[in-house]
RNA sequence: GCCCGGAUGGCGGAACGGCAGACGCGGAGGACUCAAAAUCCUCUACUUGAAAGGGUGUGUGGGUUCGAAUCCCACUCCGGGCACCA
């Protein structure tokens, strides 16, 4: 493809000038309106992909875009380095994950780089970073002397091919591994938390004053799942000073209580079983434990609940609505982590109990009327109360409150929420993370290391091979140390924090990487936050989202971010996802389309308009074989443009006449189109709309009656402004030939559109016939409605369509359309 | 099973109750050229028709409306999230 000017010459030259010029970077103290826009900072995996190019564009185009608005733009990039596939390929290629993390991290600033997206690199951050290690570290003393962070003897989800504990949020429906794939497995072992369940109201709640996608909002709620119910105690039938607390919500249903359930891992599953009942408790218990949480948890096709194993217990517990005594059984359908880990079960209610006491040949009372056409099964609809006694007659929201009330009373009843969300496992027993920053002495405990030693760093010299435990605790150098309290020997905490805290803050570090002494200053940071432009993946709409929400809100109240606001990202966007023969293309499915080659042959600038072009932002984009046929079509684009600024075979005339007139409003009009689309992230729509500009402009210009000079200089300008945020090398290089020793096109300000030149002098008004268009009239855009209608009437095609008809009735809607009712 | 999102020419998509298919890709024809590439111009939903013109058409079926791709109801298919959370 023969281009009219050199694609690496010119945006290389561009790069350097954006870079050392410092075009944008921004300091604190700027006095100019603020914007803070941001891309999720990525995990560095060595050169960019096309998801990258696509998220950069997005956000590359807003920064340029704000800025032309008269914004200060805080633009900064950083990033996510510690993790697990670097510490793997270390172990793999005998190497260091350092030194193979910093290779891929030069990689993909250097692609990025060549993409024309613009930082302002004075506040890169990385996580590997020992200032930014000691800042973790710090920020994990904080939450510990809070008590925030804790240690605690849990079932933990065990990743065998990763060789460390994962989070819930780690683990996929399905109940394997996010990264590896492997089947997790339950553990119980010695970790660290982050009290996350402390902001589960505010987490939910805050989530209505955000700006983000409804997906995303919809998926955070789901996981925190919020319930309410009421917490009570069911009687033990054998000695009454004794009960166990089960939670509800669905309290109006008491009277058809027909059994109760504990989960296998209860404290007081052992004092509930008989002699007689001991070997069959025992034994499904040992099935529950050896039991995947995958078989545990998750489902099969037939939805909810394989088959309800179960075992009773020999036990009886008091319904307090009746008074009667029902058998207790431990079954593994109910959860040790959720509640209190014990139910009332209510078959006729409940379909999971209806489908246990249909195996164990347990009674089904109804206590909601059923509608006329329901078949069997569990009702958990609405309807009047039946089988009730006090509750008789009342609909479910009313029992409900009713039901509490007497539980209140009479059964130590406690109003009480549960969520679904469990505290962060933030503890990874892997290497490439940062330490977490604790000792152990035997006089004095567990101790945090204090500040002065911060930040912990680990040796070199570590065995990083997967033997199950921490890396670091194979290091005798690393693992010994001395209690800084009484000087007596310690020990290090071994384990690495999980990469989701180095990334719950990054961003706050961005805004003022610059103060000594602590994380950041609030007062600073202050200035930019909350971030205005969120810009990352739709697979973050959890994980990452949820953390760092946690984060901020946590350091305000420890006091590391007085007065900073308590949500980080008012706006959020969240980008498709490019797919290669109908899956996701990432680094470990190897389908990578790589951006390089393209930057050689379209440029960056073309790229980056095929990104914008493609298809609406937010959806999944498919990379097929006319992807490569589209791109060259917006190379085509920018290459019509450089030859018309270049008047290449443009005729000229003197005077302004009525075709300049029309290309001056097509600009002017082009103006609104690009201005809201850019605002509405409507990329697609808006270089259609400047595509179409250059089809108007160049059209009156290589006509032979030519365009007025001036006009099209005018056209030009403009058009080179509203495609300079997408397409930002060309635009620069063409405005500096066109306008030498003005500023760059990048520093001028966004047109304003002449209102005098949007307006339409005449419209074409569509003339209906019961609903179909007949004919299309000219009439002035203000044009009344009985001037409309007998502009409509008077039109002679009309007159012929109607065949001398009489109308029933005319709907007018000037200056729209009339539609002519016979 | 529950909750979201989607379905428009050969393809990506446009149209925020008012001319369906903007813009681009692909395709056809033409100009330029010794020729090709590049570039430029014209046409391009389907169907019927020699043409003028007519008919049909936004996943399916209903509804609201003068008027529906758009709003409502039911369904089909595709994508995503959650899923024994009491």
């Amino acid at each position: 493809m023969a281009r009219p000017f050199d694609v690496t010459q010119v945006e290389s030259k561009w790069q350097e000038r954006w870079l050392t010029e410092g075009t944008y970077q921004v300091d604190n103290d700027d006095p100019r309106e603020r914007f803070y826009a941001l891309c999720m900072y990525p995990y560095p995996s060595g050169a960019a992909h096309q998801g990258h190019v696509r998220n950069y564009t997005f956000g590359d185009l807003l920064v340029r875009y704000q800025t032309m608005l008269g914004k200060a733009v805080l633009s900064p990039l950083g990033f996510d380095s510690f993790g697990l596939p670097a510490e793997n390929a270390a172990i793999k290629a005998g190497s260091h994950p350092r030194i193979f993390t910093d290779e891929r991290m030069k990689e993909l600033k250097n692609s990025i780089h060549r993409l024309g997206a613009v930082y302002d690199w004075r506040r890169e951050v990385f996580s590997h970073n020992p200032e930014y290690m000691k800042w973790a570290q710090t920020i994990f003393i904080e939450f510990y002397k809070n008590g925030l962070a804790y240690r605690a003897n849990a079932p933990v989800n065990w990743c065998p091919g990763c060789a460390t504990v994962l989070a819930n949020e780690q683990v996929n429906a399905d109940g394997t591994c996010d990264r590896s794939g492997d089947l997790v497995e339950r553990k119980n072992l010695e970790q660290w938390f982050f009290k996350i369940t402390d902001y589960a109201e505010e987490l939910l709640n805050d989530i209505d004053t955000l700006e983000w996608p409804e997906r995303v909002k919809t998926m955070q709620r789901n996981w925190i799942g919020r319930s309410e119910g009421v917490e009570f105690e069911l009687a033990l039938a054998s000695n009454s000073s004794k009960g166990l607390r089960v939670f509800t919500t669905r309290p109006d249903t008491g009277f058809g209580v027909t059994y109760a359930v504990v989960a296998p891992e209860h404290p007081l599953l052992g004092e509930l079983t008989t002699d007689d009942q001991r070997a069959n408790v025992q034994a499904l218990v040992e099935r529950a434990n050896a039991a995947s949480e995958l078989e545990r948890t998750a489902s099969s096709d037939a939805g909810a609940g394989l088959d309800k194993r179960g075992a009773f217990t020999g036990s009886y517990v008091i319904n307090p609505f009746n008074n009667e005594q029902v058998p207790v059984y431990v079954a593994d359908y109910v959860l040790g982590t959720y509640g209190t880990g014990a139910i009332m079960a209510v078959p006729a209610e409940d379909e999971r109990d209806f489908a246990f006491a249909k195996v164990h040949g347990l009674p089904i009372v109804r206590t909601i009327e059923t509608p006329a056409d329901f078949e069997d099964g569990a009702y958990s609809g609405d309807g009047l109360h039946i089988n009730s006694g006090f509750m008789d007659g009342m609909d479910v929201e009313t029992a409900k409150k009713a039901a509490a009330k007497f539980l209140e009373e009479k059964a130590s009843g406690l109003v009480k929420v549960n969520y679904r969300l469990r505290d962060w496992l933030v503890s990874r027993q892997r290497f490439w993370g940062c330490p977490i920053p604790i000792i152990y002495c035997d006089k004095c405990g567990m101790l945090p290391v204090p500040a002065e030693q911060l930040p912990v760093v680990a040796p070199d010299d570590v065995n990083m091979d997967k033997s199950g435990q921490s890396p670091l605790a194979t290091h005798e150098g690393f693992r010994n140390t001395t209690c800084h309290n009484c000087g007596g020997p310690a020990r290090r905490e071994a384990d690495t924090m999980d990469t989701f805290t180095d990334s719950s803050w990054y961003f706050l570090r961005f805004a003022d990487p610059f103060s000594t002494g602590k994380p950041f200053d609030a007062e600073q940071v202050k200035k930019w936050m909350p971030v205005d432009q969120y810009i990352g993946g739709i697979e973050h709409a959890i994980l990452h989202l949820l953390y760092a929400r946690f984060y901020v809100k946590a350091l305000v109240d420890v006091g590391i971010a007085p007065g900073l606001p308590r949500e980080p990202f008012k706006r959020l966007f969240t980008q498709g996802m490019i797919r290669l023969d109908g899956s996701k293309m990432s680094k470990s499915k190897g389908n990578l389309i790589a951006p390089e080659k393209y930057y050689d042959r379209v440029g960056a600038d073309g790229l980056r308009l095929f990104h914008l072009f493609v298809g609406p932002p937010a959806d999944d984009v498919d990379w097929t074989e006319q992807t490569e046929d589209v791109i060259e079509g917006c190379a085509r684009f920018i290459d019509r443009i450089v030859r018309l600024s270049q008047y290449d075979e443009v005729n000229f005339h003197d005077t302004f006449d009525d075709t300049d007139l029309a290309v001056k409003q097509a600009v002017h009009r082009t103006i609104v189109r690009v201005t809201s689309d850019l605002e509405r992230w409507s990329y697609n729509t808006a270089v259609a709309a400047l595509m179409e500009l250059l089809n108007t402009v160049s059209k009156q210009a290589r006509s032979d009656h030519g365009a007025h000079r001036e006009t099209l200089d005018d056209s030009l300008n403009i058009m080179l402004k509203l495609l300079a945020p997408m397409a930002p090398h060309i635009t620069a290089e063409l405005w500096e030939q066109r306008l030498p020793g003005e500023k760059s096109v990048h520093l001028q300000s966004w047109p304003v559109a002449d209102p005098a030149l949007t307006v339409e002098e005449t419209v074409v008004m569509v003339v209906q016939i019961n609903g179909k268009v007949k004919s299309r009239v000219n009439v002035a855009p203000s044009v009344s409605e009985a001037d409309a209608q007998s502009a409509a009437l008077s039109d002679p095609e009309t007159i012929s369509a109607l065949g001398g008809a009489t109308p029933k009735r005319i709907v007018c809607v000037p200056p729209r359309l009339v539609n002519i009712i016979i």
